[in-house]
DNA sequence: ATTAATTTTTAGATTAGTCTAAAAATTTAA
DNA sequence: TTAAATTTTTAGACTAATCTAAAAATTAAT
Protein backbone atom coordinates (compact mmCIF):
# COMPACT_ATOMS: atom_id res chain seq x y z
CA UNK A 1 0.00 0.00 0.00
CA UNK A 2 1.53 2.92 -1.13
CA UNK A 3 1.26 6.05 1.14
CA UNK A 4 -0.92 8.65 0.31
CA UNK A 5 1.07 12.31 -0.13
CA UNK A 6 1.57 14.86 2.99
CA UNK A 7 -0.50 17.74 2.65
CA UNK A 8 2.34 20.20 1.04
CA UNK A 9 3.64 17.46 -1.61
CA UNK A 10 -0.40 17.65 -2.68
CA UNK A 11 0.18 21.55 -2.65
CA UNK A 12 2.98 20.91 -4.76
CA UNK A 13 1.13 18.74 -7.48
CA UNK A 14 -1.36 21.26 -7.72
CA UNK A 15 0.48 23.42 -8.35
CA UNK A 16 2.66 22.13 -10.92
CA UNK A 17 -0.51 21.25 -13.00
CA UNK A 18 -1.79 24.34 -12.54
CA UNK A 19 1.20 26.46 -13.60
CA UNK A 20 1.99 24.43 -16.66
CA UNK A 21 -0.45 25.69 -19.61
CA UNK A 22 -0.18 22.25 -20.99
CA UNK A 23 0.54 18.89 -19.76
CA UNK A 24 4.35 18.86 -21.63
CA UNK A 25 5.05 21.93 -20.23
CA UNK A 26 7.99 22.48 -17.57
CA UNK A 27 7.27 24.66 -14.72
CA UNK A 28 10.06 26.37 -13.25
CA UNK A 29 11.66 26.39 -10.00
CA UNK A 30 11.08 30.16 -9.52
CA UNK A 31 7.29 29.97 -10.95
CA UNK A 32 6.89 27.03 -8.07
CA UNK A 33 8.14 29.45 -5.50
CA UNK A 34 6.06 32.50 -6.37
CA UNK A 35 2.89 30.20 -6.90
CA UNK A 36 3.76 28.63 -3.85
CA UNK A 37 4.87 31.68 -1.34
CA UNK A 38 7.95 29.97 -0.60
CA UNK A 39 11.63 29.96 -1.80
CA UNK A 40 13.30 28.87 -5.03
CA UNK A 41 16.05 26.73 -2.68
CA UNK A 42 12.87 24.46 -0.70
CA UNK A 43 11.64 23.76 -4.17
CA UNK A 44 14.24 22.25 -5.18
CA UNK A 45 14.46 20.30 -2.78
CA UNK A 46 10.76 19.43 -2.84
CA UNK A 47 11.10 18.70 -6.39
CA UNK A 48 14.09 15.78 -5.70
CA UNK A 49 11.30 14.12 -3.68
CA UNK A 50 8.55 14.65 -5.61
CA UNK A 51 10.69 13.41 -8.53
CA UNK A 52 12.20 10.22 -6.47
CA UNK A 53 8.49 8.84 -5.98
CA UNK A 54 8.17 9.12 -9.90
CA UNK A 55 5.48 11.91 -9.52
CA UNK A 56 7.25 14.48 -11.50
CA UNK A 57 10.21 14.19 -14.35
CA UNK A 58 13.32 16.39 -13.30
CA UNK A 59 16.38 17.55 -15.37
CA UNK A 60 18.32 19.55 -13.49
CA UNK A 61 18.39 23.46 -14.34
CA UNK A 62 14.72 21.97 -16.85
CA UNK A 63 12.18 22.62 -14.68
CA UNK A 64 9.50 20.09 -13.80
CA UNK A 65 6.61 18.05 -15.99
CA UNK A 66 3.65 15.94 -13.93
CA UNK A 67 4.19 11.96 -14.47
CA UNK A 68 0.69 9.88 -15.23
CA UNK A 69 0.33 9.07 -11.60
CA UNK A 70 1.07 12.60 -11.05
CA UNK A 71 -1.57 13.88 -13.13
CA UNK A 72 -4.17 11.69 -11.63
CA UNK A 73 -2.82 13.11 -8.44
CA UNK A 74 -3.64 16.73 -9.50
CA UNK A 75 -6.64 16.11 -11.24
CA UNK A 76 -7.99 14.13 -7.62
CA UNK A 77 -7.33 17.09 -6.09
CA UNK A 78 -8.81 19.34 -8.20
CA UNK A 79 -11.61 17.62 -8.56
CA UNK A 80 -12.02 17.63 -4.50
CA UNK A 81 -11.97 21.75 -4.52
CA UNK A 82 -14.14 22.52 -7.30
CA UNK A 83 -17.01 20.18 -5.82
CA UNK A 84 -16.67 21.36 -2.66
CA UNK A 85 -16.68 24.97 -4.12
CA UNK A 86 -20.08 23.95 -5.46
CA UNK A 87 -21.16 23.19 -2.40
CA UNK A 88 -20.11 25.92 -0.43
CA UNK A 89 -21.82 28.44 -3.13
CA UNK A 90 -25.09 26.23 -3.75
CA UNK A 91 -25.46 25.07 -0.39
CA UNK A 92 -23.84 27.35 2.33
CA UNK A 93 -24.71 30.44 -0.09
CA UNK A 94 -21.42 31.72 0.09
CA UNK A 95 -20.75 34.21 -3.04
CA UNK A 96 -18.17 33.03 -5.37
CA UNK A 97 -15.28 34.87 -4.60
CA UNK A 98 -15.31 33.60 -1.00
CA UNK A 99 -14.74 30.28 -1.50
CA UNK A 100 -11.06 29.50 -2.79
CA UNK A 101 -9.88 29.71 0.56
CA UNK A 102 -12.08 27.43 2.36
CA UNK A 103 -11.80 24.90 -0.54
CA UNK A 104 -7.88 24.97 -0.35
CA UNK A 105 -8.19 23.47 2.78
CA UNK A 106 -11.56 21.12 2.08
CA UNK A 107 -9.42 19.90 -1.16
CA UNK A 108 -7.01 18.29 1.61
CA UNK A 109 -9.75 15.57 2.98
CA UNK A 110 -9.12 11.84 1.98
CA UNK A 111 -11.91 9.55 1.49
CA UNK A 112 -12.77 9.35 -1.92
CA UNK A 113 -16.24 7.99 -0.54
CA UNK A 114 -17.21 11.01 0.67
CA UNK A 115 -16.14 12.54 -2.57
CA UNK A 116 -18.42 10.80 -4.87
CA UNK A 117 -20.98 11.16 -2.59
CA UNK A 118 -20.74 14.61 -2.22
CA UNK A 119 -20.49 14.49 -6.29
CA UNK A 120 -23.88 12.62 -5.81
CA UNK A 121 -25.31 14.72 -3.58
CA UNK A 122 -24.48 18.03 -5.95
CA UNK A 123 -26.09 16.48 -8.46
CA UNK A 124 -22.61 15.56 -10.74
CA UNK A 125 -21.81 19.45 -11.50
CA UNK A 126 -19.94 19.56 -14.23
CA UNK A 127 -18.93 23.14 -13.69
CA UNK A 128 -17.59 25.12 -10.63
CA UNK A 129 -18.93 28.20 -9.40
CA UNK A 130 -16.28 29.86 -11.23
CA UNK A 131 -16.84 28.09 -14.71
CA UNK A 132 -13.76 25.66 -14.54
CA UNK A 133 -14.98 22.15 -15.32
CA UNK A 134 -14.83 19.44 -12.45
CA UNK A 135 -13.13 16.64 -13.10
CA UNK A 136 -14.99 12.86 -12.47
CA UNK A 137 -14.44 10.15 -10.46
CA UNK A 138 -11.67 8.99 -13.19
CA UNK A 139 -10.67 12.00 -13.85
CA UNK A 140 -11.58 12.38 -16.97
CA UNK A 141 -12.64 16.37 -17.77
CA UNK A 142 -15.89 17.01 -19.40
CA UNK A 143 -14.87 19.68 -22.02
CA UNK A 144 -17.64 22.62 -23.34
CA UNK A 145 -19.40 21.94 -26.71
CA UNK A 146 -16.81 22.45 -29.07
CA UNK A 147 -16.54 24.89 -32.21
CA UNK A 148 -14.54 25.57 -34.94
CA UNK A 149 -11.47 28.08 -34.56
CA UNK A 150 -12.68 30.34 -37.28
CA UNK A 151 -15.40 31.23 -35.92
CA UNK A 152 -13.59 32.37 -32.52
CA UNK A 153 -12.63 36.02 -32.02
CA UNK A 154 -9.14 38.11 -31.00
CA UNK A 155 -8.09 36.99 -27.29
CA UNK A 156 -10.19 33.87 -27.52
CA UNK A 157 -8.91 30.84 -26.50
CA UNK A 158 -9.35 27.08 -25.56
CA UNK A 159 -7.57 23.39 -26.49
CA UNK A 160 -7.88 22.00 -29.39
CA UNK A 161 -10.17 18.77 -29.06
CA UNK A 162 -9.99 17.29 -32.83
CA UNK A 163 -10.34 18.12 -36.11
CA UNK A 164 -13.61 18.59 -38.30
CA UNK A 165 -12.80 16.46 -41.35
CA UNK A 166 -9.71 13.22 -40.50
CA UNK A 167 -8.15 14.45 -44.11
CA UNK A 168 -5.18 12.49 -43.83
CA UNK A 169 -2.95 15.33 -45.90
CA UNK A 170 -4.47 18.04 -43.17
CA UNK A 171 -3.47 15.97 -40.37
CA UNK A 172 0.03 15.79 -41.94
CA UNK A 173 0.29 19.74 -42.27
CA UNK A 174 -0.65 20.06 -38.34
CA UNK A 175 1.79 17.60 -37.55
CA UNK A 176 4.16 19.11 -39.40
CA UNK A 177 3.39 22.66 -37.77
CA UNK A 178 3.23 21.52 -34.28
CA UNK A 179 -0.63 21.56 -33.38
CA UNK A 180 -1.52 18.61 -31.39
CA UNK A 181 -4.66 17.48 -29.82
CA UNK A 182 -5.20 18.87 -25.98
CA UNK A 183 -2.99 22.03 -27.08
CA UNK A 184 -4.05 25.28 -25.50
CA UNK A 185 -4.42 27.68 -28.26
CA UNK A 186 -5.08 31.76 -28.39
CA UNK A 187 -6.59 33.74 -30.84
CA UNK A 188 -4.25 36.90 -31.49
CA UNK A 189 -5.28 38.59 -34.48
CA UNK A 190 -8.03 38.08 -36.82
CA UNK A 191 -7.36 39.27 -40.38
CA UNK A 192 -10.71 40.58 -41.66
CA UNK A 193 -9.85 40.46 -45.58
CA UNK A 194 -9.54 36.52 -46.03
CA UNK A 195 -10.08 35.49 -42.45
CA UNK A 196 -6.64 33.96 -41.52
CA UNK A 197 -5.61 34.03 -38.30
CA UNK A 198 -2.43 34.47 -35.94
CA UNK A 199 -2.60 32.34 -33.09
CA UNK A 200 -0.28 32.11 -29.98
CA UNK A 201 0.09 27.79 -28.94
CA UNK A 202 1.28 27.45 -25.08
CA UNK A 203 5.03 26.76 -25.39
CA UNK A 204 5.26 26.71 -29.11
CA UNK A 205 5.22 30.59 -30.32
CA UNK A 206 2.96 32.39 -33.21
CA UNK A 207 1.62 30.45 -35.88
CA UNK A 208 -0.15 31.85 -39.02
CA UNK A 209 -3.09 29.51 -39.68
CA UNK A 210 -5.19 30.17 -43.16
CA UNK A 211 -8.95 30.60 -43.00
CA UNK A 212 -8.60 26.67 -44.87
CA UNK A 213 -6.86 25.23 -42.09
CA UNK A 214 -8.90 27.02 -38.83
CA UNK A 215 -12.12 25.95 -40.80
CA UNK A 216 -10.88 21.87 -40.14
CA UNK A 217 -9.82 22.78 -36.27
CA UNK A 218 -12.00 22.07 -33.39
CA UNK A 219 -11.74 23.70 -30.18
CA UNK A 220 -13.28 23.54 -26.88
CA UNK A 221 -13.30 25.46 -23.71
CA UNK A 222 -11.18 24.61 -20.45
CA UNK A 223 -8.78 21.44 -20.19
CA UNK B 1 -3.68 38.47 16.36
CA UNK B 2 -3.12 35.23 17.75
CA UNK B 3 -2.30 32.86 15.45
CA UNK B 4 -4.52 29.25 15.26
CA UNK B 5 -3.38 25.66 17.09
CA UNK B 6 -2.01 23.25 14.54
CA UNK B 7 -3.49 20.05 14.16
CA UNK B 8 -1.38 18.65 16.61
CA UNK B 9 -2.27 21.01 18.90
CA UNK B 10 -6.11 20.57 18.47
CA UNK B 11 -5.60 16.79 18.74
CA UNK B 12 -4.39 17.06 22.09
CA UNK B 13 -6.43 19.94 23.06
CA UNK B 14 -9.68 17.75 22.45
CA UNK B 15 -8.08 14.46 23.79
CA UNK B 16 -7.95 16.44 27.44
CA UNK B 17 -11.51 17.26 26.62
CA UNK B 18 -12.66 13.75 25.97
CA UNK B 19 -10.20 12.29 28.54
CA UNK B 20 -11.12 14.39 31.57
CA UNK B 21 -15.00 13.31 33.32
CA UNK B 22 -15.03 16.03 34.27
CA UNK B 23 -13.54 20.09 33.35
CA UNK B 24 -11.45 19.87 36.63
CA UNK B 25 -9.94 16.36 36.38
CA UNK B 26 -6.16 15.95 35.88
CA UNK B 27 -5.07 14.08 32.34
CA UNK B 28 -2.19 11.85 33.13
CA UNK B 29 0.23 11.57 30.81
CA UNK B 30 0.13 8.13 29.36
CA UNK B 31 -3.68 8.26 29.41
CA UNK B 32 -2.90 11.25 26.95
CA UNK B 33 -0.04 9.09 24.88
CA UNK B 34 -2.26 6.39 24.89
CA UNK B 35 -5.29 7.76 23.43
CA UNK B 36 -3.11 9.77 20.73
CA UNK B 37 -1.59 6.53 19.99
CA UNK B 38 1.94 8.28 20.46
CA UNK B 39 4.88 7.76 23.25
CA UNK B 40 4.54 9.85 27.19
CA UNK B 41 7.56 11.81 26.13
CA UNK B 42 6.18 13.36 23.77
CA UNK B 43 3.09 13.96 25.09
CA UNK B 44 5.40 15.16 27.80
CA UNK B 45 7.01 17.85 25.56
CA UNK B 46 3.73 19.16 23.84
CA UNK B 47 2.14 19.16 27.41
CA UNK B 48 4.89 22.08 28.13
CA UNK B 49 4.29 23.82 25.24
CA UNK B 50 0.12 23.87 25.42
CA UNK B 51 1.35 25.31 29.09
CA UNK B 52 3.23 28.36 28.36
CA UNK B 53 0.58 29.07 25.18
CA UNK B 54 -2.08 29.00 28.33
CA UNK B 55 -4.32 26.18 26.78
CA UNK B 56 -3.50 23.93 29.95
CA UNK B 57 -2.81 24.23 33.41
CA UNK B 58 0.13 21.65 34.08
CA UNK B 59 2.41 20.71 37.78
CA UNK B 60 5.04 18.00 36.83
CA UNK B 61 3.95 14.61 37.54
CA UNK B 62 0.28 15.66 38.23
CA UNK B 63 -1.32 15.49 35.09
CA UNK B 64 -3.13 18.51 33.43
CA UNK B 65 -6.60 20.38 32.93
CA UNK B 66 -7.97 22.62 30.74
CA UNK B 67 -7.87 26.50 30.87
CA UNK B 68 -10.93 28.32 30.10
CA UNK B 69 -9.52 29.30 26.66
CA UNK B 70 -8.24 25.55 25.96
CA UNK B 71 -11.92 24.33 26.52
CA UNK B 72 -13.26 26.77 24.63
CA UNK B 73 -10.86 25.71 21.23
CA UNK B 74 -11.98 21.74 22.71
CA UNK B 75 -15.74 23.00 22.19
CA UNK B 76 -15.04 24.96 19.24
CA UNK B 77 -13.34 21.41 17.42
CA UNK B 78 -16.29 19.18 18.81
CA UNK B 79 -18.70 21.89 17.45
CA UNK B 80 -16.94 21.03 13.82
CA UNK B 81 -16.81 17.20 14.46
CA UNK B 82 -20.26 16.79 15.37
CA UNK B 83 -21.77 19.16 12.25
CA UNK B 84 -19.87 17.24 10.01
CA UNK B 85 -21.31 14.11 11.32
CA UNK B 86 -24.72 15.09 10.74
CA UNK B 87 -23.92 16.46 7.19
CA UNK B 88 -22.17 12.84 6.03
CA UNK B 89 -25.13 10.70 7.59
CA UNK B 90 -27.90 13.31 7.09
CA UNK B 91 -26.74 14.21 3.56
CA UNK B 92 -24.56 11.72 2.07
CA UNK B 93 -25.90 8.74 3.55
CA UNK B 94 -23.03 7.69 5.70
CA UNK B 95 -23.64 5.25 8.19
CA UNK B 96 -23.15 6.38 11.28
CA UNK B 97 -20.29 4.08 12.33
CA UNK B 98 -18.54 5.36 8.84
CA UNK B 99 -18.65 9.12 9.73
CA UNK B 100 -16.16 9.06 12.47
CA UNK B 101 -12.56 8.97 10.78
CA UNK B 102 -13.77 11.74 7.95
CA UNK B 103 -14.85 13.75 10.81
CA UNK B 104 -11.96 13.68 12.42
CA UNK B 105 -10.34 15.17 9.70
CA UNK B 106 -13.40 17.88 8.43
CA UNK B 107 -13.18 18.93 12.12
CA UNK B 108 -9.44 20.87 11.40
CA UNK B 109 -10.93 23.00 8.88
CA UNK B 110 -10.74 26.29 9.60
CA UNK B 111 -13.54 28.85 9.10
CA UNK B 112 -16.39 30.20 11.46
CA UNK B 113 -18.40 31.12 9.06
CA UNK B 114 -17.97 28.04 6.96
CA UNK B 115 -19.06 26.06 10.62
CA UNK B 116 -21.81 28.56 11.15
CA UNK B 117 -23.32 28.34 7.55
CA UNK B 118 -23.08 24.11 7.98
CA UNK B 119 -24.92 24.49 11.15
CA UNK B 120 -27.56 26.59 9.70
CA UNK B 121 -27.55 24.27 6.54
CA UNK B 122 -28.46 21.48 8.44
CA UNK B 123 -31.10 23.26 10.64
CA UNK B 124 -29.22 23.64 13.96
CA UNK B 125 -29.22 20.12 15.05
CA UNK B 126 -28.27 19.83 19.44
CA UNK B 127 -27.21 16.57 19.01
CA UNK B 128 -25.07 14.29 16.43
CA UNK B 129 -25.68 11.07 14.82
CA UNK B 130 -24.79 9.43 17.99
CA UNK B 131 -26.76 11.46 20.45
CA UNK B 132 -24.04 13.62 21.69
CA UNK B 133 -24.66 17.32 22.06
CA UNK B 134 -23.83 19.94 19.24
CA UNK B 135 -22.10 22.73 21.57
CA UNK B 136 -23.51 25.92 19.78
CA UNK B 137 -21.98 28.91 18.26
CA UNK B 138 -21.05 29.88 22.15
CA UNK B 139 -19.87 26.71 22.97
CA UNK B 140 -22.79 26.06 25.10
CA UNK B 141 -23.99 22.70 25.19
CA UNK B 142 -27.53 22.06 25.28
CA UNK B 143 -28.58 19.47 27.72
CA UNK B 144 -30.86 17.23 27.57
CA UNK B 145 -34.28 17.03 29.81
CA UNK B 146 -33.02 16.73 32.94
CA UNK B 147 -34.89 14.26 35.52
CA UNK B 148 -34.49 13.52 39.70
CA UNK B 149 -31.14 11.43 40.65
CA UNK B 150 -34.12 9.34 42.55
CA UNK B 151 -35.69 8.50 39.29
CA UNK B 152 -32.58 6.94 38.32
CA UNK B 153 -31.33 3.12 38.33
CA UNK B 154 -28.23 1.51 38.73
CA UNK B 155 -25.82 2.00 36.08
CA UNK B 156 -27.23 5.25 34.92
CA UNK B 157 -24.73 8.23 34.62
CA UNK B 158 -25.38 12.12 34.12
CA UNK B 159 -24.69 15.39 34.99
CA UNK B 160 -25.57 17.00 37.84
CA UNK B 161 -27.32 20.50 36.51
CA UNK B 162 -29.38 21.61 39.51
CA UNK B 163 -31.33 20.76 42.42
CA UNK B 164 -35.34 20.79 42.74
CA UNK B 165 -35.50 23.32 45.37
CA UNK B 166 -32.72 25.59 46.41
CA UNK B 167 -33.30 24.78 50.37
CA UNK B 168 -29.63 26.38 51.98
CA UNK B 169 -29.66 23.39 54.08
CA UNK B 170 -29.58 21.23 51.29
CA UNK B 171 -27.04 23.18 49.43
CA UNK B 172 -25.11 23.46 52.25
CA UNK B 173 -24.97 19.98 52.75
CA UNK B 174 -24.03 18.89 49.04
CA UNK B 175 -20.94 21.47 49.67
CA UNK B 176 -20.15 19.37 52.57
CA UNK B 177 -19.98 16.17 50.43
CA UNK B 178 -18.73 17.85 47.51
CA UNK B 179 -21.34 17.49 45.37
CA UNK B 180 -21.09 20.48 42.85
CA UNK B 181 -23.09 21.54 39.49
CA UNK B 182 -21.12 19.73 36.67
CA UNK B 183 -20.15 16.95 38.26
CA UNK B 184 -20.27 13.75 36.65
CA UNK B 185 -22.15 11.30 38.51
CA UNK B 186 -22.89 7.33 37.92
CA UNK B 187 -25.46 5.14 40.64
CA UNK B 188 -23.73 2.08 41.34
CA UNK B 189 -26.32 0.70 43.61
CA UNK B 190 -30.28 1.58 44.20
CA UNK B 191 -31.07 -0.03 47.37
CA UNK B 192 -34.81 -1.61 47.10
CA UNK B 193 -35.78 -0.71 50.89
CA UNK B 194 -35.45 2.73 51.62
CA UNK B 195 -34.05 3.63 47.91
CA UNK B 196 -30.82 5.01 49.41
CA UNK B 197 -28.22 4.97 47.05
CA UNK B 198 -24.89 4.09 46.20
CA UNK B 199 -23.09 6.97 43.58
CA UNK B 200 -19.64 7.28 42.03
CA UNK B 201 -18.66 10.88 41.63
CA UNK B 202 -15.52 11.18 38.85
CA UNK B 203 -12.48 12.38 40.75
CA UNK B 204 -14.89 11.84 44.20
CA UNK B 205 -15.23 8.31 44.42
CA UNK B 206 -18.27 6.88 45.76
CA UNK B 207 -20.88 8.02 48.04
CA UNK B 208 -23.92 7.18 50.00
CA UNK B 209 -27.07 8.98 49.62
CA UNK B 210 -30.41 8.95 50.95
CA UNK B 211 -33.73 9.06 49.36
CA UNK B 212 -34.13 12.41 51.08
CA UNK B 213 -31.44 13.79 48.98
CA UNK B 214 -31.14 12.30 45.89
CA UNK B 215 -34.96 13.27 45.24
CA UNK B 216 -33.42 16.87 45.00
CA UNK B 217 -30.79 16.22 42.65
CA UNK B 218 -31.41 17.10 39.23
CA UNK B 219 -29.49 14.90 36.55
CA UNK B 220 -29.28 15.66 32.84
CA UNK B 221 -26.95 13.39 30.34
CA UNK B 222 -24.62 14.58 28.14
CA UNK B 223 -22.07 17.47 29.07
C1' DA C 1 9.22 2.80 56.01
C1' DT C 2 12.03 1.03 52.75
C1' DT C 3 11.88 -1.33 48.53
C1' DA C 4 9.72 -2.37 44.19
C1' DA C 5 6.86 -1.01 40.43
C1' DT C 6 5.02 2.51 37.80
C1' DT C 7 4.74 6.97 35.82
C1' DT C 8 6.77 10.99 34.09
C1' DT C 9 10.40 13.72 32.59
C1' DT C 10 14.92 14.68 30.46
C1' DA C 11 18.55 13.95 27.08
C1' DG C 12 19.85 13.20 22.66
C1' DA C 13 18.48 11.84 17.77
C1' DT C 14 15.55 11.83 13.63
C1' DT C 15 12.44 13.47 9.85
C1' DA C 16 9.82 16.88 7.05
C1' DG C 17 9.70 21.26 5.61
C1' DT C 18 11.59 25.44 5.70
C1' DC C 19 15.21 29.27 5.53
C1' DT C 20 19.71 32.19 4.16
C1' DA C 21 23.90 32.57 1.90
C1' DA C 22 26.90 31.13 -1.44
C1' DA C 23 28.22 28.36 -5.46
C1' DA C 24 27.18 26.61 -10.03
C1' DA C 25 24.71 26.48 -14.34
C1' DT C 26 22.13 28.72 -17.77
C1' DT C 27 20.47 32.57 -20.38
C1' DT C 28 20.85 37.23 -22.14
C1' DA C 29 23.21 40.99 -24.08
C1' DA C 30 26.85 43.86 -25.27
C1' DT D 1 31.53 35.19 -27.71
C1' DT D 2 32.76 36.63 -23.59
C1' DA D 3 30.79 39.15 -19.71
C1' DA D 4 26.75 40.24 -17.01
C1' DA D 5 22.40 38.97 -15.23
C1' DT D 6 19.40 35.50 -13.90
C1' DT D 7 18.04 31.08 -12.39
C1' DT D 8 18.82 27.00 -9.97
C1' DT D 9 21.15 24.14 -6.87
C1' DT D 10 23.95 23.03 -2.80
C1' DA D 11 25.46 23.61 1.93
C1' DG D 12 24.40 24.34 6.44
C1' DA D 13 21.07 25.60 9.92
C1' DC D 14 16.42 25.94 12.21
C1' DT D 15 11.64 24.45 14.03
C1' DA D 16 7.92 21.24 15.04
C1' DA D 17 6.82 16.84 16.09
C1' DT D 18 8.32 12.68 16.87
C1' DC D 19 11.23 8.65 18.81
C1' DT D 20 14.39 5.57 22.20
C1' DA D 21 16.88 5.08 26.27
C1' DA D 22 17.86 6.47 30.68
C1' DA D 23 17.10 9.23 34.85
C1' DA D 24 13.99 11.09 38.30
C1' DA D 25 9.74 11.35 40.84
C1' DT D 26 5.68 9.28 42.50
C1' DT D 27 2.82 5.50 44.02
C1' DA D 28 2.10 0.86 45.67
C1' DA D 29 3.41 -3.06 48.40
C1' DT D 30 5.76 -5.84 51.48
Amino acid sequence: MEKSLSLTEENYIKAIFQIGTTPESNVSTNALADNLQTKPATVSDMIKKLSYKKLIFYKKYKGVTLSASGSKEALKIIRKHRLWEVFLVNHLYFKWDQVHEIAEQLEHIKSSELINRLDDFLGNPTIDPHGDPIPDANGQVQLGPSKLLSEMTSHENGIIVGVKNENPLLLQHLDKINIRLGLHIEVTEVNDFDQSMQVKLADLGTLFLSEKITSQILIAKNL
